[in-house]
DNA sequence: CGGCGAGAGTTAAGTGGTTAAGCGGACCGG
DNA sequence: CCGGTCCGCTTAACCACTTAACTCTCGCCG
């Protein structure tokens, strides 16, 4: 009852087992007539190379991995993730490579991971996600020769391959957005400040701010919707309360929605509220939320189109994706006007 | 600048592939100190225990498989998924198993993604869920005679181990609950109509209404937010309308409640709403939700232990998991009473 | 002082598949 | 009729590691 090798249909072909190799390997040196019969015989013995005999060629492992470093409840409730894997998944099923997941508790942690699965020869390549400043895994990545795409701004991503987005620009159209509603404070309920992502928006809304004369502020959060709340709250309770806010994911977006209806505040006439992250969640709360939506299957197909063209050997450039698109909703409007 | 192997290590240290072997395996047939020698050595160089290699001595693959059947959209928005892999996971990293993940589009693309993991020895065993009746992935498992672990209820898992929770006691429960508050028109906004855990709840639903004399009704979706709120509004614009609905999930459940506000009816006065999978979304909307919750990671965990057993020969009876508990919040109240 | 057993190491063989090199026979041109 | 060449296949070697079997040395005991 063992698994079928190439010796067994070798045996029955009457043939030795390299013959059988180039036969189902569709390469030159057997005839047409003996590779068909392998060709049957294979089939009918469901005969499936295996993969660590392959590997051990020096093929490649045909599996890429991944890590992903964020608590549980909180990764439940990120549809990012999911859709990128999702994404990353179309890419790679459709060449039979395979994805490694895995979950992990901190940078350390990952670094690990990735030095035993490619010490292991497990994977071809990785993706990063959550890049931060100084990023200690990049030079690790570096060091250890392992290709890799990082989802991140290139500015920190050394010489390993970079797939973005242009996140400031997107900032400023909401921010212009909303200054053209007429908003005049506004605030920023933001995710881990130690992402570069988060000071790159950071950044492009201070800007933004700036050059058209709002006056801003920006509470930090852990992307959970209890901060979320407790930032929303804070921010319209003190002085010179803002008229708009614009959240970094859609669940604080909605928690914020809470609050305010909460303290008896009129959306959007007195508050309005954009979603960073176009989920359906955005779209079935009343009222529906503003939100910057971007295609994020599409852009963990990029990282693995991107990782796999590294692992073949090719020079990636990195790719810059769809910069986030706003579409506004019920929750952003003109302030004061009832 | 290749990955060192054994052989380097035996060449630093002057013996033997085999000793090597021997000593980073912990087995007798080496002196302690050559052991340690060979042991700093192999710290040194970075060595790594080639998977392939081993693998292809008969060792476990030391991976195992879970496929998920579900479009990007929908799977983001599912909290279940990423807690359950989350669970799975921190089992198997506990024993540095990995998991190879991979999105299908059916039951039939799932086996042949099975077989083929099997085949090519890259995973020891696999995890199902989204149980169908007459499941066909049943069958072709057995006959394949990998290890698997079932995320479904016992009666449909065949010869498999199946790790299920008794969602027809959490009906029960909960309907007991609405009638106690005093509805006595509820109804259901379920799933997807072909999944066993659908139709368990469906009949625990139908029995506990009758049994305690409330009129019922059940539409079945998709899981998605537009489906619940399109389900919702049907429910409620109908003759009789329903004072209680009861949904699958938290998205849903959400979605009913902007239905309910869009038509001004007052949650719980006029409308209780309960959520099926207890995610923080239910509790930042306002009302808060009443939901049935349970520890996803957990279940997920068990999955991945009995897997574990599974793989190591072990027999492994089914594992009924805790039963979700309801927690009341706003979202639900006595009828009529403002 | 010879034999015996245990400990520490060795060599040989195998895992499933790939790759390079070799080897007969047919076929062809000179 | 002979040398060259291509086809179709085989044998040998290798990938990194494990396992079984074997060898050698040393200490101990009768």
């Amino acid at each position: 009852m063992k698994r079928p090798t190439i010796a067994d249909i070798a045996r029955r072909a009457g043939v030795s087992k390299v013959a059988v190799s180039y036969a189902l390997n569709d390469r030159p040196g057997v005839s047409e007539a003996r590779r068909n019969t392998i060709k049957a015989i294979a089939r009918e013995i469901g005969w499936q190379p295996n993969s660590a005999a392959r590997a051990l060629n020096g093929a490649r492992a045909r599996a890429v991995g991944l890590t992903v470093c964020r608590p549980a409840r909180v990764l439940g409730m990120e549809p990012f993730f999911m859709e990128l894997i999702s994404g990353i998944e179309s890419e790679l099923s459709a060449r039979s490579y395979a994805l490694l997941l895995q979950m992990v508790t901190g940078h350390a942690q990952e670094t690990e991971v990735y030095r035993r699965w490619w010490g292991e020869g497990r994977v071809d390549g990785v993706i990063l996600v959550d890049l931060h400043f100084d990023d200690p895994r990049v030079p690790e990545i570096e060091d250890m020769a392992l290709p890799a795409v990082v989802i991140g701004h290139p500015s920190e991503t050394g010489s390993l391959a970079p797939v973005w987005s242009d996140d400031g620009a997107a900032m400023r159209e909401t921010v212009e957005y909303l200054a053209a509603l007429g908003h005049r404070r506004v605030a920023r309920v933001a995710g881990l400040p130690a992402l570069v992502h988060t000071v790159l928006r950071d950044r492009a809304f201070a800007a933004a701010c700036d050059e058209l004369g709002l006056t801003h502020s920006v509470a930090h959060t852990d992307y959970t919707g209890e901060e979320g709340a407790r930032a929303t709250r804070r921010l319209v309770s003190g002085a010179n309360r803002p008229t708009a806010i614009v959240y970094d994911n859609d669940i604080m977006a909605v928690a914020g929605l809470s609050v305010a209806q909460e303290m008896r505040l009129e959306v959007p006439a007195d508050l309005s509220l954009v979603a960073w992250d176009d989920s359906p969640l955005s779209q079935v709360v009343r009222p529906a939320l503003t939100a910057l939506g971007r295609d994020i299957p599409h852009y963990g197909a990029q990282a693995a189109r991107s990782l796999l063209a590294l692992i073949a050997g090719e020079h990636v450039a990195g790719v810059q994706t769809e910069t986030a698109r706003l579409t506004p909703r019920g929750s952003t409007g003109a302030p004061g006007h009832r």
